[in-house]
DNA sequence: TGTTAATCGAGACGGTACGTCATGTCTTCTA
DNA sequence: TAGAAGACATGACGTACCGTCTCGATTAACA
């Protein structure tokens, strides 16, 4: 989280997980002088905040359960974690990796339905749906969690798409004028709006005609079928 | 709510508010004995859990906070609603009114149009906005809360626009084969997207953008312009 | 105790104990609004701080162990007694009773002695003994219980002992001009002296000494023996 | 303390302090490998402790307070000092010194003025009264500073007030058959009783009439005035 | 005119989670 | 070997809010 109050753990790379290989190539400094940060603790934390969320919602995911089932202290997690919220966040962004990119050498609209589809099954699927459900949850009453979704999620992954739809304008595929936030707009909110309201998911027809909507609505007006 | 464990206040009709007049039509018990439900109690209720929810977020709105506004006994409140977020949604449901109706004589697409700007501007706004994103929010933790969201407010708006787009397939404006729900989404989970992410909100310009990319995206192929 | 944040237990009188024919001699409010206090709570709140502070000394009487030994809810405790102290001090009172008063028709010196060998027994008692080290060591680093200490326990118990010597006085039996502070202080000291320092406690016969030289000490000069 | 775990401070002689002459006297292991303990951080440590306790009372002396006041390391501090009221308690043996001896020369009853002035003085002193009363407190919940207090207060002044009294009796000044150790009591602990509860310090005249009273109390009773 | 049945208010109580503080142990690096 | 730095577990703290409960006071319709 950009906003969050103490050093978060995504910032550390020296954990002695028994791999220092990896983190080595990072900026380790190697005078670090107390004792080492457990790498145990932080995977147990955000597993365990993950797990409680899934099987029990957002109110399961207490601070406590977590310390209970991670086996870790509520001190430690205090001191890395400023809310229950920010670990679950973590353990969203753990599961579903870096923003999506399409497959080299596909058209601008194979790559909008790429990242379209893959989005969806991030949002459909039930190990990382509900995580998403709560943080977005608990952003309306948390201001500090309120920016780290947008700058941890979601910003990054409309620019990706903006990117995409940009090039599509540049190439002459969608006419301009239109205003590129709105498409993604257009493309993005449904399978997240279905996600908030619980409503049944998206399926890929569904998929499919809301693609094409989209880009037939944009595209340019003498544009070829 | 459908799975509250009490009998919720919307379903009251009978409430001594001076017109009696105007709940008499509905169904009233006749021969209710004892005291009368004060109008009084739910109207400072409702207010008061708004005017928290406005200031300090879905977090200042508990229900010991709104009996101390609104000067009104925890014990009541805990008999007539479930939660504080049921009462925010009565609050939302209160001051939004029933669902939009476009004019008179208007044509589909202005319809449409006449709906969507009115659930922009519903959701934009600095009273209903906070309003919806709490209970959203709350929903996400509460089966309850999602059922009532769903069966109060978003289902009976979604129904009115998805009639006024089956009427726009019915008049040929709209090329038959398209999901209509699909439609139904592209048009009107931006706006809650935006308020629910925080993001800001649509702007005219905008609204026109998304309405015409969404029509011409599903109008006939053959369709004139 | 005096400085107490909330009202203390001790001032309340109506406790819906089953005996209602015994307080309600005191006064009693007949229209108390809200649930009636619940005399079990007091009475095993108390009850467990004492045996706790027995058994394991002023660490085993936290809040916490209170709690779970009286069965009774952290909430409820802190909402009547602002720290463990405060309850063993309430302990301490409820089983010593009301200050020493010597037998009717007693000497000055009658009454000395008998006052001194009860609160000796009582500082010697494994029962009350422990409990009193407990709240003076509490004393040591809380100013709300040094007053207590001294408002509740010592200063009643100090003034019926320097009512003794000024009698005595009076009467003769005492040349004026000691401090009668003072005598009292060369009574009373000595015990609590050894009870706070965990000495070997002060024997029938080390009292007598005690009792005859301060006696012998501050008789008049000229009296026979 | 005896029954500490560690190795307590106040067996250490070795400490490189500038005056190895003095302390060279002392048992001093000769060939002790390693870094020699340095003697800033005793100091630091102990006074860092007095300064807390004067000002902010037996809460304020936390091992981290301590530690941090002290610019010395938590690990270090545990690894030499038991417990927070140990270090106090070495403290206050510092800044107290060597048990009080009378000038030589002076009567018996001039030894035990003079050892009785000094005492009270030392316990109405702002900077070893509020020590004394908080280890006092700290030994009613740990045996070892029970032990401590003891061991290395208590027992050596008693000591030496028992001595006096001793010689009194072989001189004949105080008649025989009275407890000596009741003596002692009788003089010595209004001081501390005053201490502990807080009460206002004796002043001089009320250390006179408890001096006269106790001596006149204890006098033969064939000896002349 | 009571009687009856409900609402409403006041407050006690049990319970859960919070976020913090202090303790004491352990691990690593540095002097 | 001493000391510094820091991670971690443990346990108690005092508070906030929740939801239930037990009363008394109030208010109407009904008998």
């Amino acid at each position: 989280m950009a906003a969050r109050r103490k050093s978060n753990i995504l910032d550390i790379v020296s954990i002695n997980d028994g791999t220092p290989g990896a983190t080595a190539t990072q900026t380790v400094q190697p005078g670090r002088r107390g004792r080492p940060r457990s790498a145990r603790v932080r995977a147990a934390v955000v597993r365990a905040a993950a797990q409680l969320t899934r099987s029990g919602g957002p109110t399961a995911a207490t601070v406590d359960a977590i310390a209970k089932r991670a086996a870790v202290s509520r001190t430690t997690i205090y001191k890395w974690w400023p809310s229950s919220a920010a670990i679950v966040l973590e353990g969203l962004l753990d599961s579903v990796g870096d923003p999506i990119n399409a497959p080299p050498g596909s058209s601008c609209k194979e790559a909008l339905e790429h990242h379209l589809r893959a989005l969806n099954a991030i949002l459909t699927d039930t190990t990382t749906g509900p995580l998403l459900r709560d943080v977005v949850a608990a952003a309306a009453a948390d201001p500090a969690m309120t920016r780290a979704v947008l700058d941890q999620w979601l910003h990054p992954r409309r620019a990706a798409l903006a990117a995409i739809v940009r090039q599509a304008v540049a190439h002459g595929e969608i006419r301009d004028g239109t205003d590129v936030e709105v498409i993604v707009d257009a493309l993005v909110s449904p399978p997240y709006y279905r996600l908030l309201f619980a409503l049944s998911p998206l399926d890929d027809a569904a998929l499919n005609d809301l693609l094409d909507t989209v880009w037939h609505g944009c595209r340019r007006s003498d544009a070829l079928p």
